[in-house]
RNA sequence: UCCUGAGUAGCUCAGCUGGUUAGAGCAUCUGACUGUUAAUCAGAGGGUCGCUGGUUCGAGCCCAGCCUCAGGAGCCA
C-alpha cells in the first residue's frame, strides 16, 4: 500500500506536480468529472478530476456519494476557480461502495434532528466533522492547560457507592437478575448478595475523592464520564456527560475564581488558534441559521466575535446580594416582564435572570459568588456572615451555569453540623470526614461541563450535537 | 415531569371549511451535456398521511388515548 496523505497536509502543500496517494470519502461527483473528497482531517474537501472519457463506465457508477475511494494521482495547480490546487486522478479505486438510493446523508442542507438519528453517519457532514474536531482540541487543551501548572491528572471511580452528594438522581449498578432480586426477611432487596456486597451507582461527580487526591498531592483534576437519571428534556442536559473536575489544596475561592476563568480563555483561545477553518464554518453556519430569524432575535456578535470578546474582557464577579439587588431595580422586574419576580433574598436564581445578567446587563461571562446556604451543598464552606457559603458559579451568554465550584468546608465540626442539619449520613462518608480529621487545609474546586463548553465554542444550540452518541431519557441508541 | 408545537415520498415541506386519483423542491433512476463548485436540462419511479380506537355516507384534516421529536420550564454541569 501506497503512502497516503491526508487532505489536511495536501492542501497545504506549497509543491505542486507531485504524485499522490489520497483516500477518503466521496462527498459530491459532479458531472462525471469532479470528485469531492473529504478524509476527516480538515473540513475542506480535495477536488479530484477524473479522465471520464477514457475510464470505465462500471466504475465511474462506483463513485457515488459516500463510497470510501482511493486516489493515485498528481497534485497540481487548480484550472478551476474555488480552489487553489486539485489531483489529477491516474488510477481510482473503489475501496467500499455506497448504494445511491440506500445512503441516508445527500449533498445537501439535512436537519440537525434527521442527522440525530443518523448519529453513525453525521461525522460525515461538514457540520459534525468540524463540531468534533473542536471538541478534540478543547479536551486536548484541558489537559495542557493542567498539565502546565503540575496538577495530577487524578482517575475517580466511574461505580460508587456513595448516594450522599445530593447532586441528582443515580442510575443503578446491578448484576442481579431483576425478574428474581434475592430478598431480606423484611421483603428488601437483598444487595449483601449483590456484586459489589452493597448497593452501587454510576457516579454523579468525581468531587468528593478529587478532594482525597488533592489533600496529598496539592492540585489534581479529573476529566471523565457522569452520569445522572434525572428525566431531563432540555437543550442543556445528558444523561452521560463529561466533566471537569480540579481540585486544589491551599486555595480560596479567589483562586478557585483565577483558575477556572484562566482554564475557560486557555481552552477558547486553543481552539480558536488550532481549528480556525472549523470555527470559520461554524460561524458561518450560525450566520445562515440566524438569517432564519427576526431581526432583534439576531445576535450582536458572530460565533468568533463572541469567542474573541471572551478572551479579551474580564469575567464579571459579583456577589448573590449583589446580583438580587440589580435584578430587583432591573426593568424587567419592575415591569412585571419576570415569570418568577425577584422579590427577596434567598430564593435561588431562575434561568431568565441568570441569562438577564448576563445577556443583557454585563453582556459578558458573569461569576456569582456567595449564595445562600440553604440553597447550596453541604460541603461548601461556610462565610463569616453565617448566611452564606463560598460557592461560585460561572454563567455564561446562551449556556447558563457552565461552571458550579466552591472553596471547600475544612473545619470539622461546621461540616459535621451542617452534614446533620441537611441530613447527609456522616457514617457513609466517614473517609471523606477523615481527610479533615488528619491534617485539614483550606481547598477549593470546581467542576466544568464539558458538552456546555463545547456548545459555547461551536455556537450550537442543543448538547445532543455536541457529543458523538448522545444519551438521554428514551435514547440510548448506537 | 410540566407547558407549547410538530409527526404527510429517502430529505425539507405544502395540503383551504371533512368530499373524486394526496402535491412541490431536492435526492434516486434513465437520457442529454461535459471545467463543475449543493452543476444544469428533459423524463420516470417513489406514500400503511406516527400508532390504536372513535365520530361520519365519507377522515391526511374532527375527537380520545398512546408513541416519538422539537422549543421552553424545573433539576443541574
Amino acid at each position: 500500500m501506497s503512502q497516503r496523505i491526508k487532505i489536511k497536509a495536501l492542501l497545504e502543500s506549497t509543491t505542486t506536480d507531485i504524485d499522490v496517494t489520497v483516500k477518503g470519502w466521496v462527498r459530491a461527483f459532479r458531472q462525471n468529472r469532479f470528485i469531492a473528497l473529504n478524509d476527516g482531517s480538515t473540513n475542506n474537501n480535495v477536488q479530484i478530476v477524473v479522465d471520464f472519457e477514457n475510464t470505465d463506465p462500471a466504475l465511474l457508477k462506483r463513485i457515488t456519494v459516500g463510497a470510501a475511494i482511493s486516489i493515485f494521482g498528481k497534485l497540481i495547480a487548480s484550472q478551476g476557480k474555488g480552489q487553489t490546487v486539485e489531483v489529477i486522478a491516474h488510477t481510482v479505486e473503489i475501496l467500499g461502495d455506497s448504494d445511491p438510493e440506500k445512503y441516508p446523508i445527500q449533498p445537501k442542507k439535512h436537519s440537525l434532528e434527521f442527522l440525530r438519528e443518523h448519529a453513525h453517519l453525521r461525522f460525515r457532514t461538514n457540520t459534525f466533522g468540524a463540531i468534533f474536531r473542536v471538541r478534540n482540541s478543547l479536551a486536548f487543551a484541558v489537559h495542557q492547560f493542567f498539565q502546565d501548572k503540575g496538577f495530577v491528572y487524578l482517575h475517580t471511580p466511574i461505580i460508587t457507592a456513595s448516594d450522599a452528594e445530593g447532586a441528582g438522581e443515580t442510575f443503578h449498578v446491578t448484576n442481579f437478575d431483576l425478574a428474581n432480586t434475592p430478598r431480606t426477611d423484611t421483603g428488601e432487596v437483598d444487595y449483601k448478595q449483590d456484586f459489589f456486597g452493597r448497593a452501587t451507582n454510576l457516579t454523579v461527580s468525581g468531587q468528593l475523592e478529587g478532594e482525597l487526591g488533592a489533600m496529598a498531592l496539592s492540585d489534581i483534576y479529573t476529566f471523565g464520564p457522569t452520569f445522572r437519571a434525572e428525566n431531563s428534556n432540555t437543550t442543556r442536559h445528558l444523561a452521560e456527560f463529561w466533566m471537569i473536575e480540579p481540585e486544589m489544596a491551599f486555595a480560596d475561592i479567589t483562586d478557585n475564581m483565577d483558575t477556572a476563568e484562566a482554564l475557560l480563555k486557555y481552552v477558547i483561545a486553543y481552539a480558536l488558534d488550532k481549528n480556525k477553518d472549523d470555527i470559520e464554518f461554524l460561524t458561518q453556519r450560525l450566520l445562515e441559521e440566524e438569517k432564519q430569524k427576526p431581526q432583534n432575535e439576531r445576535s450582536e456578535m458572530t460565533l468568533t466575535e463572541k469567542l474573541q470578546f471572551c478572551l479579551s474582557n474580564d469575567f464579571e464577579r459579583l456577589t448573590y446580594t449583589e446580583a438580587i439587588e440589580i435584578l430587583k431595580e432591573s426593568t424587567p422586574n419592575k415591569k412585571k416582564k419576570f415569570q418568577y419576580p425577584v422579590e427577596g433574598w434567598g430564593t435561588d436564581l431562575q434561568s431568565e435572570h441568570e441569562r438577564y445578567l448576563v445577556e443583557k446587563h454585563f453582556k459578558k461571562p458573569v461569576i456569582l459568588t456567595d449564595y445562600p446556604r440553604e440553597i447550596k451543598s453541604f460541603y461548601m464552606r461556610q462565610n463569616d456572615d453565617g448566611k452564606t457559603v463560598a460557592a461560585m458559579d460561572i454563567l455564561f451568554p446562551g449556556i447558563g451555569e457552565i461552571v458550579g465550584g466552591s472553596q471547600r468546608e475544612e473545619r470539622l465540626d461546621k461540616l459535621e453540623t451542617r452534614m446533620d442539619e441537611m441530613s447527609i449520613p456522616k457514617d457513609e462518608l466517614w473517609w471523606y470526614l477523615d481527610t479533615r480529621r488528619f491534617g485539614s487545609c483550606p481547598h477549593a474546586g470546581f467542576g466544568l461541563g464539558f458538552e456546555r463548553l463545547v456548545l459555547f465554542v461551536t455556537g450550537m444550540g442543543n448538547i445532543r450535537d455536541v457529543i458523538p452518541f448522545p444519551r438521554f431519557p428514551k435514547n440510548a441508541e448506537f
